[in-house]
DNA sequence: AGTCACCGAGAACGTTCGTTCTCGCTTTGT
DNA sequence: ACAAAGCGAGAACGAACGTTCTCGGTGACT
């Protein structure tokens, strides 16, 4: 019974990594009992249905990549630092192996027309990001507008980075936001 | 046989259609049967298989799509101009009724893992729009980092508009572009 | 008018996928 | 030691999909 949660983890672990890497709907069940190696049955048993496994996978999935990013960026000793520290965090993650853009971004344009609740998942999550550079705006003094601009930079470098499999657009992204910050 | 042409543009507009606004794997040749009207065996005729009617759609819509953007933005009398015009033109299209996003963009996400024609034709769709954002930019003796800069502040533009349903994003990185270009 | 090639409508085929079921083994409780 | 319950491995099932085939009718040519 103490046991069961790691199989969860390792479930969500495994459907994520497989999810993200090679689109929602390419995955079926079976790769993910092959990849988790956790049998069909118990799949079933730990989540009602595929659908329900793609939703936890994108809910655990929003909170973990804004704590890696808040994680980063709150470590920075001024509020200017910590703005530019939010692009410098991208480009450390669109370096990572295997990056292929944001998930919810993916997932929106693959299943949002079709499923209401990965559209709300990914507005969620889009929603979260902003409050958070809202957030670091404010704390610096700076003008509210300034943060939607800083999310429009960061979405189109996180969809050009996955394109071209570089992690230049972070540079790029930065040296806007600072050109924007520098700048009223 | 001239009356070829005309079945094969109404396919690929049903198809495209379709594929847009519901994703392309959730929309089956039966789908596209319905919309166009044209049979099944007429359609593989046409195009050996989905596949081949899906990378013919994305290469239509490449070369519709920046025709539409140049229309408006080339009207424009002064190079200035031409560049915020870029975003007027963004806000006309978020505006439209079905707006979804950029085609490329939620094709990439779908399949760009497991095609890489549909990779190829994504990447080739942004290159053409940052050489067509690098030529205004030049064009107003501009540097030309700016082009990657505004190309940054489009894409999370279309992005954004997409995932909230609402054309603001166009005005924000158009009020963003206007601040890059008054202040190197 | 008769023959023949063509074509639309949809059935059919083979595969894949989400989900459930079966079966045999292991484990547990007494 | 033995019965009963649980579980892993994979078969099975029903639906959906991409693709091909069949059939009945229609139009063209002689």
């Amino acid at each position: 019974m103490a046991e069961q949660e790691p199989t969860r983890q390792r479930v969500l672990d495994a459907a994520g990594e497989l999810f993200y890497s090679r689109g929602i709907q390419t995955v079926g069940m079976d790769a993910v009992r092959n990849a988790s190696g956790v049998p069909l049955k118990r799949l079933y048993a730990l989540f009602p249905s595929k659908d329900a496994l793609v939703l936890e996978f994108l809910r655990q999935r929003d909170a973990q990549w804004l704590r890696a990013l808040a994680g980063h960026v709150d470590a920075q000793p001024t509020p200017e630092e910590r703005i530019t520290a939010v692009f410098d965090w991208l480009y450390a993650w669109f370096s990572e192996p295997g990056y292929r853009g944001c998930a919810f971004i993916n997932s929106f344009g693959e299943l949002g027309a079709v499923s209401p609740q990965v559209a709300e998942q990914a507005r969620h999550h889009k929603q979260a990001f902003h409050a958070y550079l809202t957030d670091l705006v404010e704390a610096a003094g700076r003008p509210a507008e300034l943060a939607g601009r800083l999310a429009l930079l960061a979405e189109g470098a996180i969809v050009t980075a996955a394109l071209f499999a570089t992690p230049e657009p972070a540079r790029q992204a930065r040296d806007a936001a600072h050109a924007l910050l520098h700048t009223p």
